[in-house]
DNA sequence: TATGAATGAGGTTTCATTCAT
DNA sequence: AATGAATGAAACCTCATTCAT
């Protein structure tokens, strides 16, 4: 007995319409998450506001979660592309540079949807999308690691897990609690750069 | 039209037997939430597993929110008193040794009652509470920012508030994700240790 | 991971109030199952019916399929104490005289409510409570092939679990066509007493 | 206000296409009927079986319960036709050579489509086809009537029409329990001859 | 004061049926 | 004719809360 799927998505939509009823669910979804958060997010209300009838949106995903999961997934694909766009400048640069990028590049990162972003990070331990969350995390803690190994030799700290542990946590934590309690402040240089220092003082003895 | 208090208990409870009730339901419901989450900690669950009728619960708390509330302020006074008992030799203290002091205070603390505390962490902030979690975060902003400033003539930062808000989320962060992803690691000294070189090699200009 | 019971009820009542509440949905159910069926049998019709609140009704009964499973056993004991009261002048009487007391009590039992019944023996192969009518078929089996037993000398059959099999299968069938096709059938002995003459034929070599 | 009829087909097929499609749709509901059961008949289902969209199927049947009834009403011919061919060897033949021809129709009968048929006997009294399933039992009364009548001065019962009610069912019951409960006894020719005894015995003065 | 029976709005989900394409 | 997207009433069930006892 196969316990059935109730995460991906129901059908493959084949006409033009049912695209347009999908995204009007998704956005729908997102505005009420944002808006009154999770516990107001009920199929009834996301359909109705999505203008369409619970029947449709039960065409589309297999359940209430599977909305939110598909939410997720498409957030983090987000991200994930903003990332990538930083990388290649990031690889390649000395430790000096390569931390700014990564500063800034998670301080974009927080700025794709950043309320949606803060939702998912504050209510979704509970529902479908967690591990897509950690999975994020994780994706972000092996590529600070591969890099530290590949400066190892300039490096004050010898334990590189530790480190990247360390630094992808301090780092997030303080953009998530920017994003979250002094929003303005995502646009300021000012905090980025006092966070590279935070890292590069930890990483590197300088003067 | 004033809403209604439906947060703050709804009795001072005049007898022993009333305590222990109070005690009952509360440690019944931090059970509950700890065992099976928030979503499984309804009333009469809570009632049944503290040994009271529903009835009895809803004589001394007004709602279901009170409840989870008065946990969370209870969980946090607790921390609070943690926090205090460590801030004598933290105020008088050099930046060098208050440092460390701090980053044990803080794995302290989560080591109070480590479930409770993640729960309340991922789950409450759909929930009452939310504020009460706010406003130790600001305590202990204000507290660090406090000490800073008196000792600024030593210190490399200038911006007093941001390099508050940096230290305090940084050091909550990585502790937090300790304790939920590598919770072993709270026991360890070496972790502790590189937090406070994080924040020290920040704060001073070490050679 | 066991899997909830969704059959037995849910507690046990305390006050005389909840026994006129179960009693009032049973007696819903039974009555709208006799006269709409048992797609019209919804647990909000029945609540209503009863004239208590679904909430009401999932106090005492974990699942809709559970009320029902609650009649057909209540109906279940009522055929068997029926039958019971029979029994004695059954098993110590000669084939000609076992007979036709069985097959009286057997249009008894469809007597006791014969609306219900055939519900049940229609409507019920895909619900709860299935198996509780195969046991008494089986019940019924057992006890005349024991009786056949202690008489097998006197029988033209040899094959006793045959013979059992047919009988109580065909003097059912009659007496549940009886019951649905011509119920007034039901109050004559002239039926009942051919019902006699096929089994006792059967049974015996009359002259 | 006539009620509209929602049970006769919609539109009589013109084109070979057509026959195609509903013979598509009637088998795929008959699979779904014996795979997994009256509730899993949904109409979406059954067209998504058959190959065909929804749309097709509301344009040949103008509800769901029309589809069943269709697959009904051609078991029922089917078996009607089963009958038939046994019926010249029956009508012309003595007592003791028609019971066993009928009885072995019956046994016959059910082996049409035993799995069907079993759904059909215990799933359909809610359903459409409910009457058609009657009119079945009416036909085989008629029949047995007349034939009984046709030999009446060699029958030991007077009464025929209680005596054509009770073979009928008895034969009935006990071939329909035995297909439900005891398969493997369908092909065995033991139990067929033990009810040929039954009946025989029944209308016979045998020695 | 304590009990626990009762309430009922509201949540998730299904499915027969309609209708635009 | 055929498609399949859309509909929405209605089913089951939960749980915070009230109230008679």
């Amino acid at each position: 007995m196969a316990t059935p799927d109730v995460l991906t998505p129901r059908k493959k939509p084949r006409q033009a319409r049912s695209h347009a009823t999908i995204e009007a669910i998704l956005q729908a979804a997102a505005h009420i998450l944002v808006q009154d958060g999770i516990d107001a997010a009920s199929t009834n209300r996301i359909a109705e506001k999505a203008g369409v009838s619970v029947g449709s949106l039960y065409q589309y995903f297999p359940s209430k979660e599977a909305v939110i999961f598909a939410l997720v997934e498409r957030h983090v694909q987000r991200m994930q592309k903003q990332l990538e766009e930083h990388l290649e400048a990031f690889v390649a640069a000395s430790v000096e540079e390569a931390v700014p990028v990564y500063v800034k590049a998670m301080f974009d990162v927080h700025r794709v949807e950043p309320k949606l972003h803060r939702i998912f990070q504050e209510q979704l331990p509970r529902l479908a999308g967690r591990e897509e969350f950690q999975r994020w995390s994780e994706t972000s803690e092996g590529l600070v690691r591969a890099y530290l190994e590949g400066h190892r030799d300039r490096l004050r700290p010898t334990d590189l897990d530790m480190a990247a542990f360390l630094l992808v946590h301090s780092v997030e934590a303080v953009v998530h609690a920017v994003a979250i309690l002094k929003p303005r402040y995502l646009e300021k240089t000012a905090l980025a750069e006092e966070v590279s220092q935070l890292v590069l003082r930890y990483l590197l003895d300088l003067r």
